[in-house]
DNA sequence: GGCAATCAGTTTCATTTGAAACTAATATAA
DNA sequence: TTATATTAGTTTCAAATGAAACTGATTGCC
């Protein structure tokens, strides 16, 4: 009698991490065309730029927290903006191994060509959904994004 | 005057293309973690591994359809699981090109074991919504899949 | 039949990514 | 002070990824 007990059955389709990966790989692949056919830049340059937009002159270690990426990432974004001359860097007068970062003027210029595409980017997405729909999104994220996934796993 | 017209303000913590990239980004690396430090599998390899649990005897383009993967990651996948004995190929009769994959007994055997955790896992990041709020992200999922991302971009 | 076009899957090569080691500067503490 | 540990950021090296070229099989068309 092979089998007696039935597998619970798994469809991919309905897995919610598979969803969640597939829907947003998608939702990047397409913004990073966007953004590198037009600007010549890659997503972790327009983090980058785009924390750096809204809160100059801060250390590479506070652009990796603000933006979800590895420090080892920051390092190779900030140093490939600097190269096209977007991003400027000081050093920290009170902790010289502390960079101090900020938009350059063309970086500056870019980042306000790009906020607006960004956020009708955005808005073409959310278009579809009710307010209440809107309302219910934005909670079940904040739900998610505090659960302490490593912790998940048994 | 400078900047007389205010620049609508881009935080990229309420950014619905950050947001969703991040927490998948999280889901999917735990994932990763728990699956490749049990069972030796890669991301690619364990929807490989899922879809030929669910519908086997189909071969790698369908695979790749099915997974959301291209065919490339398919055929390195399917390598390294027939490599690790965990996946059969055969060559279909009507038509020598296509293969024809399934799990081998190895395969069936960690997919079973596999399959409940991920549901597990699943029912973790769920128990924390409503029934109501499920399904509201369930539909706005559906919805935001149907999308057309690629001609979202102008 | 025979020849071009298409299709399934693989390989190659360049780029990206990630982990660990590393450098330089600062903090801690004997 | 002077060792020791920690922190900021960079570099290195191996593995993962993606795009394009490639191989072998099939189809469509003359």
């Amino acid at each position: 009698m092979p089998n007696a007990e039935a597998l619970a059955a798994l469809r991919l389709p309905g897995f919610l991490p598979y969803r969640l990966a597939t829907l947003s790989n998608r939702i990047s692949r397409t913004i990073a065309r966007l953004y590198s056919e037009r600007f010549d830049l890659s997503i972790p340059e327009w983090r980058c730029m785009a924390i750096l937009g809204e809160t100059p002159d801060i250390s590479a270690t506070e652009v990796a927290e603000r933006g979800a990426l590895d420090k080892v990432a920051v390092s190779r974004a900030i140093a490939r903006l600097r190269a096209k001359g977007r991003v400027e860097r000081h050093i920290a007068p009170d902790d010289r191994r502390r960079s101090v970062l900020a938009l350059s003027a063309a970086g500056e210029k870019i980042y306000r060509e790009i906020v607006p595409l960004a956020l009708a980017y955005e808005e073409a997405l959310l278009k579809r959904l009710s307010d209440e729909e809107r309302a219910t999104l934005d909670r079940i994220l904040r739900r998610l994004e505090s659960m302490d996934l490593e912790k998940l796993v048994e």
